[in-house]
DNA sequence: CATCTAATAT
DNA sequence: TATATTAGAT
């Protein structure tokens, strides 16, 4: 019952999400998880091997690389090696980071999901991060809402936080959670609307429809500095990337109609800040790939072409 | 029975 | 602190 869906938004929520080229080479996730957990995930901020972890060092730099290893390991073949036995099942898996790139990722999941379809489950599959589990996804997820709550209810400064003018919104949090675009859709239950949100295009289209909403100045409005030919992705070595794969991830049957949900947002207006006016260019970077035959990891390359599980 | 949300524990 | 984990609710 009430099953609603709507076809647009995740249409081509490709965005420029995935990387255009340019994979991460190998890195870390050279080992596999086993060994990393059998030895623990050597990530801890202790001693960086590099040393100095911020600051000075490559203004340039980009963040890092997201950490989203993970593999289920069982291996098949291969040698074999060294585990005689195992388990493979009850193998814990270290603390996942979410860094900033995963961080993006899910909130344009979830952006682009519509406060409807931003179940763990959904987002998780949408975000197409190997490695990653509803729980994780779902423990986030709260993580997230509260953050939003807590600007939403309070319009800046209040509390006991108390940062620096500006913009109001903790600092670290901001910095983390800083969603630049938040195509939040407006839940509002249309009468009759054609097409009550259409998910943001690409482009900038004009699609504007009769909207009379008195939305509150969303001063704040950021593009995409990142200016990355984006698109070409179609089948590369190995890789058989499409825009397309949400259109069949979520789109499960589902004959999508107006939302009609509860729409429980706070009509705040406070008018929320954001970060600063930096140009922080929005990377996002994912390893991993099962290289050809041997891996046999179902890493990367998400939904091939249906058939998913 | 499966999934989501909340609170809690580490 | 940030996550994982568990428990409860639907």
């Amino acid at each position: 019952m009430t099953e609603e869906e709507e076809p647009s938004w995740f249409a081509r929520f490709d965005e420029d999400l995935p990387a255009p080229d340019e994979l991460m080479p190998l890195s870390q996730s050279l080992i596999t998880r086993d060994l990393a957990a059998a030895f623990d995930i050597p990530t801890h901020g202790g001693g960086l091997p590099g040393g100095a972890p911020d600051g000075a060092g490559g203004a340039g730099g980009q963040e890092m690389n997201g950490g989203a290893s993970s593999a289920a390991g069982s291996s098949g073949g291969g040698g074999g090696g060294g585990n005689g036995e195992e388990p493979a099942r009850t193998l814990k898996r270290p603390r996942l980071v979410w860094t900033p790139q995963l961080h993006k990722r899910f909130v344009d999941a979830v952006a682009h999901l519509g406060i409807k379809n931003a179940v763990p489950k959904t987002i998780m599959q949408l975000m197409s991060v190997d490695g990653l589990t509803r729980e994780n996804v779902a423990s986030h997820l709260q993580k997230y809402r509260l953050y939003l709550k807590r600007m939403q209810g309070l319009g800046s400064g209040g509390g006991g936080g108390s940062h620096s003018s500006g913009s109001g919104t903790d600092a670290a949090t901001e910095h983390l959670f800083a969603t630049g675009p938040s195509p939040f859709l407006p839940q509002g239950r249309g009468p009759a609307v054609a097409d009550p949100y259409t998910a943001y295009a690409p482009m900038p289209a004009h699609q504007a429809a009769h909207h009379h909403h008195h939305h509150p100045p969303q001063i704040g409005h950021f593009h995409h500095p990142a200016a990355r030919p984006l698109g070409h992705y179609g089948a590369g070595p190995g890789g058989g990337f499409d825009h397309g794969f949400l259109s069949r991830a979520v789109a499960s049957g589902a004959p999508v109609g107006p939302p009609a949900m509860h729409h429980r947002m706070v009509g705040g207006g406070a008018a929320m800040g954001m970060m600063a006016p930096s140009s922080f260019a929005d990377e996002l970077e994912l390893g991993s790939r099962g290289g050809g035959g041997g891996g046999g990891r179902r890493e990367l390359t998400l939904f091939p072409t249906s058939g998913d599980h």
